[in-house]
DNA sequence: GAGTAAACGAGACGGTACGTCGAGTCTTTTC
DNA sequence: GAAAAGACTCGACGTACCGTCTCGTTTACTC
């Protein structure tokens, strides 16, 4: 692959970057965001990294891409939780995880309003699903595909419109219908996507709303 | 409408308005709204309708309520397809309107950006909820209400959750995921929701894809 | 002129302007010329004047505009000494001021600034020769016309090119070539015109040299 | 040079010695003072140059001492006409050359700029004096001097005011008042000052103006 | 049908942030 | 070991809108 010798010396466009300054600007992006949320303001992070808006600027073209990759950084520092082989239990983790990042995590507000930036940008779109999206997906997918493999799913699912009707429920509740978002509704998921199972009323346990 | 002689007079207040300038206001924000979509200005809005800031500020406390109130009046010259009677049908009708709104209509973006500011402003909500959802939900809600109470679905249905399944799914690959909407989603939809059949990777027949 | 029973409406354009950011502006502008000198910036008056950049710039078109106009205001508050029917008293008292405006004002290093950004600007410059030049050269040329009435002075005589020698040598002494710029030299000139007398090297009185 | 044998180095890099790039950047200085005049960048310089900006900053303090140092070069290679002893004449051709300079020549803006930053700056002042100014001035004085010597001019005539004499109303004329430049005015400038006549309004002959 | 008070168009106001440019300094890489 | 390349902080540019606030001018309700 690489010349023989030099392997290391990229030859193409080095790039040089300040690495302080860089980490710098995705921290405060990062304390920004739980601060003021999306509203953010280039201003306001090179300010608060001590940099100046330029060297933002030159870096990254603006502030979809700016918080995709400080959110990016935090994501990677969250650890995974491990799968037990128990495929209702490893799904119902997943739906309550994805309620816990869209309904209740303090940067909640977050993701709708990126998401709407993204709806005009298909560069930041395709940024956003590869850092962001795609690493958590693929986590619950290689679950969804180990019980498909050891025969306790259809073989034919269609695994990404799975992941996509419980993540898409949820997401919908909070940011469009404002239906309350409970632990009930992890169950009523996972029932309806393994067994069949149409939602029922039943009585909820946990009567945690959204309201926010 | 107006019954002759003192129609319009409102009860309590001498609200009196200048029903074209608030007309051309509306006119001017839908116009806008397929233009620019959400990224409109209310100095925009006011120029286009011939009017003066303050009208606008006046009457709406901001960009959202004003895009909220032309959006509805929008909707309400929609007319609403019939019911056949055919739940099935009358389902799939409804997810297929879902997937026109969020992934076809010309203004799709503005949904979106609408709902992420939605996040930060309860009252905004409400009016939301009010005025551009309950409306459409509350049609197929009677639909499948129909059919609970003829015994075609189960008398504990949680119809809230079902209109959120489908909503949801349709809405999230469009704003996140990103993944293809085409009418064999619809089907896949309506099989789970009223089957329970597990969505499979069937042959496809539309290929459509959103793109945008 | 006007027609009869509305004469007082404008009816060109009115131009609201707030007469106290307006003069807050130009006392801003004035204050800085003597702090910085020509290198002061809009956002600097538009701090200082505690108003928003916006309102300079809808009011001025730029720095060189607004200095004129500062300049300006300054330069009528400045009485002008009354001329004593004595040519060549009154001569010598204009070269001195002049002496005094381009060598020794505080900021004296305004107007060269200001004449170079002149040179690519024919809107700002005849702006600066209406309302800052004609001022003072008529003035003197008023002065000197009535000396040619009299008989004193020539019929021909060419009072504009007078004008120029008298306050160019002064100018480029200071500006350019760094000569020393004395009382003596307000002598000389004043002979050269009136007389004819070549300059020539005779006793210095008083020395004092430009040097800034 | 230094190294024997291979001496012809020079076309492999622009390396060593800062003969190449020293050259370089007064080559690019020159051609940006004709394109956008004293309103070039060093960042410009540099890239034109094919240079990193420190490069420049290395051997020149600034903006000014640079295109100082690139005037003086193009400078010296415009001959100097001979004087043919007729000091009417010789005069003559000196007060036209400063009208060409300051009135007419393609980058006749620069020397307004420069010279007003000359004002906030002795050191770049002096070198100015000493590289641009002195060497044109002592041709004309020493024409002058020996005009003086042969006693065709008073013994103690001051030169260097004659200097500034027809420099500085050629200068103000056009960096100031605005009045027109022609060539009638080298006539009444050199009536004035070899035989004390007083400019009068007589029919102009050419009619050229300024008009930048 | 006159008086009057609101709502109106127009747009100026103090602000905030935008994204760009250049200054002058400093660091890294290359020859 | 000089200098290319260019990243860095800083500050100002001129623009766009924000939401508030006068201005006179309609208008249409009240008396």
């Amino acid at each position: 692959m690489a010349v023989p010798g030099n392997a290391e010396r990229p030859l193409s466009r080095p790039r040089r970057r300040n690495v302080l300054s860089h980490q710098a600007i995705l921290d405060a992006t990062g304390q920004l965001l739980t601060e003021v949320g999306y509203g953010l303001t280039i201003e306001g992070v090179a300010a608060r990294a001590g940099v100046g808006k330029a060297t933002v600027y030159r870096w990254w073209p603006g502030k979809g891409a700016l918080v995709i990759e400080a959110l990016s950084g935090a994501l990677q520092r969250v650890p995974v939780e491990a799968a037990t082989g128990d495929l209702r239990a490893d799904l119902l983790t997943a739906v309550r995880r994805a309620i816990e990042i869209f309904a209740f995590a303090p940067q909640n507000a977050v993701i709708p309003a990126l998401a709407a930036d993204l709806m005009g940008d298909p560069v930041l779109a395709q940024q956003f699903r590869d850092q962001l999206l795609r690493p958590r997906r693929s986590v619950v997918a290689s679950i969804v595909r180990a019980a498909v493999e050891r025969g306790e799913l259809p073989a034919e699912l269609d695994i990404e419109l799975l992941l996509d009707l419980y993540a898409g429920t949820v997401f919908y509740r909070v940011v469009v219908s404002g239906e309350p978002v409970t632990d009930t509704l992890a169950e009523q998921l996972v029932d309806l996507l393994l067994d069949g199972k149409p939602p029922l009323k039943t009585a909820r346990k946990g009567e945690e709303s959204t309201s926010s």
